[in-house]
DNA sequence: GCCGAACCGTAACGTTCGTTACGGTTGTTT
DNA sequence: AAACAACCGTAACGAACGTTACGGTTCGGC
């Protein structure tokens, strides 16, 4: 191969993953504090050892995100023949398996330091949008182009589709959340949201008599 | 009255205002790394004199805040009686400004510094929720009841319908700008986006014949 | 013209925190 | 057992920053 050194994924320690579930245990807990000496204290190693291990506070930070996206992995999608039912669990599994994630505390403190340094140089939020927003949108477009190729979706770009699945999805819970808000999320409010808004996408994208386009 | 005192809306004269501005402007250039120095720097005035107007940078921060969510106040609806066209128009109006606003670089500052320090007991996000999501949500709701009340729309909460609505707007374009993504958004763009929604929600929420219904 | 209030520019103080350095301890290798 | 590396706990340094204090200037009122 003649491409440039890889980005150096470092591996990862069982001891140095004890470390940054403590930072994303910190992160929770005192919110946007995170100062070297708490994190140390909680993970009961020295600040010698972060700096040794991760180089700087950024290098930890990147460290914490990249080690909590590697953790929301979801199953990959088989080449199953999609029938209309299938392909409805898939959304709707999408759909519940998103709005778990965006309102897990974890997600919110991860999310509100990457949004509260961005516009700095930093890159962290683009490694949260990598491993967030566009992992799923590469994820799901494979299932809705098959839906597609099935005949029970009808649109002509993935990406777009899947732009207003999203939308469907997360409605205003996201920034809510991220604000500070708590709307009311048992469980079963979540699994009502996910089925409601693939209902919605099949009425607007679904490929049967009766389903309308909507776009000119 | 017996209630408690008001919440103590002070004036805020035109040199304050000023200043606000410099503090605006200072959060679109210089992100995050809001100091006080920095401010009277930009504002050619004197800490002492941020210090007796704000008191401290959490009352500064809060001055600020309100004083955008003050000038970013749409025209009220008037009670016509609605037609097809005049319901989408007003619909399309408020996407078009609503996405214009979330993609403003002052409204990104803001809502970057309120989700960095949410969590805290500071209630930034709480004020910029206010003026934002739920002041759209009640200037909306009664143009969602006239439509229903005109036999144009068909829902059950408007609270739920326009949370729908919400979605179909704003889709993940405010979550990747506020990480930092910048995604083309020429005022054609946003106008295509606009009218796209709108066509969405009427296809979700219509009540003519050929407009499905959704939920189950 | 004089007085006091408001304000500007800057210096100074104290705290927080990132970063580095050091002594002591544990575990491994030879 | 001795040598060595890795690591923990803590102390120390330096910079950034919020907050306060002070001298000089401007401006409206008597």
């Amino acid at each position: 191969m003649t491409a440039a050194a890889a980005p150096a994924e470092p591996e990862i320690s069982a001891r140095q993953a004890e470390v940054l579930d403590a930072v994303l245990r910190q992160l929770v807990t005192d919110g946007n504090s995170l100062t070297m000496s708490a994190v140390a204290r909680r993970a009961s190693c020295s600040k010698e050892t972060l700096y040794k291990w991760f180089g700087d506070r950024d290098g930890l930070l990147n460290a914490t995100v990249k080690y909590q996206a590697a953790r929301v992995h979801v199953a990959a999608v088989g080449p199953d023949p999609l029938d209309r039912a299938a392909l409805t669990a898939r959304l709707e599994s999408f759909a519940l398996n998103w709005l778990t994630v965006i309102s897990s505390e974890t997600s919110l403190a991860l999310n509100r330091v990457a949004i509260g340094q961005a516009g700095s140089d930093r890159s962290l939020g683009a490694i949260v949008l990598a491993n967030g927003r566009f992992a799923l949108g590469s994820r799901m477009k494979p299932v809705l182009e098959a839906g597609r190729k099935a005949g029970l979706l009808a649109f002509e770009e993935a990406e777009e589709a899947f732009r207003t699945l999203f939308g469907l999805v997360a409605r205003d819970v996201q920034i809510r959340l991220l604000l500070g808000d708590s709307p009311d999320l048992d469980p079963d409010r979540i699994r009502a949201d996910a089925t409601r808004a693939v209902a919605q996408f099949f009425a607007l994208y679904g490929a049967q008599p009766g389903g309308g386009k909507a776009a000119p």
